[in-house]
DNA sequence: CTGGGGACGGGGCCC
DNA sequence: TGGGCCCCGTCCCCA
């Protein structure tokens, strides 16, 4: 099949919208591999498939010559394939089936630049040829490169653009007749989207035309490809779908995460920004670069040395910055704690903190030992480390002679002196002086004899309301255990409250608190399930845990009752599941 | 399985 | 605001 350019309005979708790119849910324990090679080598070999016309399901034509090439390369570099393609709706039925596209509006030199352009990131172009590949470039819709040859030509995108909005109506006529309101909406955006692109590109320009020594592609930072190659969680804020105007990138919003990423090889971002709806009305509120400036600072992001020379949008904290400040000027960085890490959407707390927590996904460790050759990190580790090569343990036992490197473990030790085991497994009662200790034995099967010995009852009792004696004292003990819960402080104070409890019903039954009511049905689990054991071991653990605060053996922090109250229900919880697949199996 | 040491990552405080 | 320092919790390894 063929086709040229004139036929563009039968696959134009109208009205252009912001492509919404589906977000995996967030996943725990993401792990950031960068491979910072990957888009290069990746473009090197399309662009390899390209010369020995592998692969290639598009041959673009002019004048005769021809030019075997790839759909999705094309429509990722040109905003007109792009929508030629549908690609926009969805892409669902893309494509079109077009094999061959006739381009004799595009001079094939132009085209033959257009083309390496896509493929390598580079644009080469003999003078003279300038004006051809301004023209091919405003056709297709590559802004980027249409911006840099007027720049070159020292022409204004004002001047040009309509210059090229005559030539869009002289080529692409059927697709403003076709679609009137779309090209309203788009003239009557055109000019604040020119204004923003022509601020955010001045520095790209030179970066066209003037490709990296090194490499002809861009190289993104081990970063920005370990951020690329994880599933985003979130779809993009409106604040970061502001951040990617004043950015200038493309719509996808993953590359809002992807600080790095300056250079695609496509090279087709400039142009998406102007069919970004919104641009004209940019929402209101304070302005949002600041997982932008947080990123500017992320070590291992925005390796700014091998980003210089990329072919699109800017990448260092000064072009960035540059950006910034012409989209709204006299921006005040917001603060930055707490900043939302944008590979695992962690949260991290404090000033500064992100970097640091960032190279636990890069792997970076930019602090080694000079003695042994230990990377680290964090110099504050490294400084420790270097202890054992001093053999400074500046934490000194005063009950022994025994010094230690960190002051946890000299705390630790302490309690060995002191014989306190203040962690004790709500299940055997076995006692450990440290709770990682006593984690790991719940985690293992040191409980399982106890827990899988429990009794077991015959289900019609429960399911018919009747109790037998043994199940009436489990529940009067389930009663008196909420009663106790409630006023030996093992609960939250939200919990208590809630109110005394009187009148009919159980004990326990406060309504409007969360706490509360996941007691109640931790409880309510605990008389499903029969767990005998559990009330038991359950009521005990109040008991103790209700005496040690007595006694002032745990003064608050982490293992204060509440919180142990919650890790408990937490723990019980968990072993109700475990005991709910057992009995299903 | 447990005790102990060490490493690692996060948060708080301070400069 | 970034970084140093410290503490803490957690995990891993080894005896």
């Amino acid at each position: 099949m063929r086709h040229t350019l004139p036929p563009l309005q039968l696959t134009v979708p109208m009205p252009i919208k912001m492509v919404k790119v589906a977000m995996s849910p967030g996943e725990d324990g993401l792990i950031g591999i960068p491979f910072p090679e990957h888009s290069n080598e990746l473009l090197s070999h399309l662009n390899d498939q390209r010369r020995t016309g592998l692969l290639c399901d598009l041959t673009l034509t002019s004048r005769g010559a021809r030019y075997p090439t790839h759909r999705s390369v094309m429509a990722a570099v040109s905003l007109y394939f792009r929508r030629l393609f549908g690609t926009e709706e969805g892409g669902g039925e893309g494509g079109g089936g077009f094999s061959v596209c006739q381009l004799d509006c595009v001079a094939p030199d132009a085209l033959d630049a257009l083309l390496e352009f896509a493929y390598t990131a580079t644009l080469t172009i003999p003078s003279s040829g300038m004006r051809d590949v301004l023209r091919g470039a405003q056709l297709l819709g590559i802004q980027c490169v249409a911006d840099a040859c007027r720049d070159i030509l020292g022409e204004t995108a004002e001047t040009e653009g309509e210059t090229a909005e005559e030539q869009r109506a002289q080529h692409l006529a059927p697709v403003r007749r076709a679609g009137g309101e779309i090209g309203l909406e788009k003239g009557s955006r055109r000019k604040t989207d020119k204004k923003k692109v022509k601020k955010v590109e001045s520095h790209h320009v030179n970066s066209v035309l003037n490709p990296p020594h090194a490499s002809p592609a861009s190289h993104p930072s081990p970063a920005s490809d370990s951020l690329r190659s994880l599933p985003s969680t979130q779809p993009p804020s409106p604040e970061q779908e502001e951040l990617f105007l004043k950015s200038g990138q493309n719509g996808d919003p993953r590359l809002i995460r992807e600080p790095g990423r300056g250079a695609t090889p496509n090279g087709g971002l400039h142009h998406w920004l102007h069919e970004r709806p919104h641009v004209a009305h940019p929402p209101p509120g304070p302005p949002s670069i600041d997982k932008l400036s947080e990123e500017d600072e992320m070590e291992g992001f925005g390796d700014d040395g091998m980003l210089m020379g990329s072919t699109s949008i800017p990448t260092s904290v000064a072009e960035r910055g540059a950006v910034a400040s012409a989209g709204g000027g006299g921006r005040k960085r917001k603060s930055q704690t707490p900043q939302q890490c944008p590979v695992c959407q962690k949260i991290i707390h404090g000033a500064g903190k992100l970097p640091r927590h960032m190279r636990t996904h890069t792997g970076e460790k930019p602090f080694q030992c000079s003695a042994c050759g230990v990377r680290f990190t964090r110099n504050d580790k490294l400084k420790i480390h270097m202890r054992k090569h001093t053999g400074e343990r500046p934490y000194p036992c005063p009950h022994c002679p025994a010094r230690f490197l960190h002051s946890y473990d000299l705390k630790n030790h302490l309690s060995l002196h002191s014989g306190a085991r203040p962690f004790e497994c709500p299940l055997c009662h076995k006692a450990f002086a440290r709770e990682d200790h006593l984690q790991r034995h719940r985690k293992g099967h040191s409980c399982l004899e106890l827990r899988t010995r429990r009794p077991r009852h015959d289900p019609e009792l429960v399911e018919d309301g009747r109790v037998d004696g043994g199940r009436r004292e489990q529940s009067n003990l389930l009663e008196a255990l909420s009663l106790q819960a409630h006023s030996s402080g093992f609960l939250p104070p939200s919990v208590l409250e809630g109110g005394g409890g009187t009148g009919a019903g159980p004990p326990l039954m406060f309504p409007g608190d969360v706490e509360r009511e996941r007691s109640l049905a931790l409880l309510a689990q605990l008389r499903s399930h029969r767990l005998a054991d559990y009330s038991e071991l359950l009521l005990r653990e109040m008991e103790m845990r209700g005496g040690r605060k007595m006694e002032g053996e745990d003064p608050g922090g982490t293992h204060s009752p509440a919180v142990q109250h919650d890790r408990w229900v937490d723990d019980v919880e968990e072993e109700i599941g475990e005991d709910e697949a057992e009995e299903e199996e």
